[in-house]
RNA sequence: GCGGUUGUGGUGAAGCUGGUUAACACACCAGAUUGUGGCUCUGGCAUUCGCGAGUUCGAGUCUCGUCAAUCGCCCCA
């Protein structure tokens, strides 16, 4: 069988990458803009660093690339980024300096799921996480942050979804209440309500099997199992959403994959037909216990990650990118078959920032003016034996199609001229 | 892990109830035009229909399997 690529593995061929690297770009200004600094922890990781005490999600039961070395430890490609960026956190002691620590990242994320529109088996995200101060405010800036990068790279159809699952005990609370509460009603709940029921109830809210029916209506609300301080809190976060006019719809289904989020929990989703099934751009939330769980002294930290492919089918279904493949100051037409006076010109130009192509291919002109013309060559060079005896160069400009011929230091002064800023 | 749909060249695709030379268009290459891009014209470009079995005198067309793509469920970025 012929070779091809893993399943939900694809290549980015270079009209795609171009968008990723605006993307990428704008990203990384963002960071800038808000003090979050880049870095880059690996992709493999042991597996415990992945695996929570008592985690049901289905993401770390069953759904990642695992695998073991040598017969000694598991191995697991990493399914997200926030597990990896903790435990460089705690193992780097970053505790220790100037609080919060804010990080960065763009990388590749595993998880071993059936691939269909917007969700890959390798994909990329792009990140950010907080850690070390627990406040209202940050959370709100946090938020601003992906929405902002979001909107400036030109997504329109966008929704930003909000709720808050309150400290550890609101959480527990409201967790028990609820399983009390759909236990009454087991036989009514579709199989994988019933499922969930025993593994993690609260994804029961969203289900979209069940979400009409009518004991749903009276099902405990996370509202009314909210400390004090956490109600205070999600307000405060609220508050600040509000002073930076950022729109925002308080959802108390969402509840996110992960356990370990407390307090605010947000998704950022497109209201676009494009997005299919996989409509979440970005999410991610608060976590108060991660970080000790895990190791590290008692920090909260906050952080989202974006789905780099999903936005840019979104920005592709919006028409936000350039089509365009970037053109060419230059592209050299050789007359002679591979005569090095075609290189030292080429190279002269490239050295002086012009960007150049050349024909090496023993090819009619006609057929190298059509390949130049493939490349939205500004300026045509024609190099033939008498420009090669004389040491010119042949220069058409494919504006105006006018034509002129130039001693080879001539050359440069007069592109300057021509196209130089 | 479960269900639906699809699979013919570089691309978009035609191919009727199985009948033997796999349309057409675009792209690409060459030439007409041996140093000039467009147009036009001429010619070239799938030893074969995702792959493997089977049914048949005969399979791109039917059956089974398999791989892949795609959409949805689950889950989630």
């Amino acid at each position: 069988m012929a070779l091809q690529a893993v399943k939900g593995m694809y290549d980015i061929l270079p009209d795609r990458m171009r968008k990723f690297e605006h993307v990428d770009n704008l990203f990384k200004y963002f960071l800038e803009l808000y003090g979050y600094e880049l870095t880059k922890t690996p992709i493999v990781e042991y597996t415990k660093v992945f695996q929570k005490d008592n985690d049901t999600s289905d993401m770390v039961t069953k759904e990642m690339f695992t695998f073991t070395m040598n017969h000694k430890d598991s191995l697991t490609l990493r399914p997200e980024g926030t597990a990896g960026i903790i435990r460089s956190f705690i193992q780097n002691k970053l505790y220790s300096g100037e609080l919060p620590v804010k990080l960065g990242y763009i990388g590749e994320m595993f998880r071993y799921e059936r691939p269909q529109k917007g969700r890959q088996r390798q994909f990329t995200q792009l990140g950010i996480e907080a850690l070390g101060e627990k406040n209202p405010l940050l959370d709100a800036e946090v938020i601003a942050l992906g929405y902002s990068f979001v909107k400036t790279l030109g997504l329109k159809a966008i929704s930003v979804c909000i709720n808050t699952l309150g400290d550890n005990s609101s959480r527990m609370a409201y967790r028990q209440a609820l399983k009390a509460y759909f236990e009454q009603y087991r036989d009514l709940l579709c199989l994988d309500c019933q499922n969930r029921l025993d593994k993690n109830p609260l994804r029961i809210l969203d289900c979209k099997i069940d979400h009409d029916k009518e004991f749903m209506a009276n099902a405990p609300k996370i509202s009314d199992y909210l400390s004090a301080e956490a109600k205070a809190y999600f307000d405060a976060v609220l508050a600040g959403l509000d002073l930076l006019n950022i729109p925002y719809v308080i959802d108390e289904s969402l509840v996110r994959g992960l356990d370990y989020y407390t307090d605010t929990v947000f998704e950022v989703k497109s209201t676009h037909e494009a997005s299919g099934a996989q409509s979440t751009i970005f999410g991610g939330g608060r976590y108060d216990s991660l970080v000790e769980e895990m190791g590290g002294p008692d920090m909260s930290g906050i952080g989202f990650a974006i789905g780099e492919e999903r936005l840019i089918l979104l920005g592709e279904a919006e028409g936000i990118f350039e089509e365009e493949k970037p053109s060419l100051d230059v592209y050299v037409i050789d007359l002679l078959a591979s005569d090095p006076y075609v290189l030292k010109v080429a190279t002269a130009l490239r050295n002086n920032g012009y960007k150049t192509e050349v024909n090496y291919k023993k090819r009619s002109l006609k057929a190298q003016f059509k390949s130049a013309e493939r490349f939205k060559a500004r300026f045509i060079a024609i190099i033939g034996e008498d420009e090669r005896n004389d040491m010119t160069v042949t220069l058409k400009d494919s504006l105006d199609k006018s034509q002129v011929i130039l001693r080879f230091d001539e050359l440069l002064e007069y592109l300057d001229e021509k196209i130089g800023d």
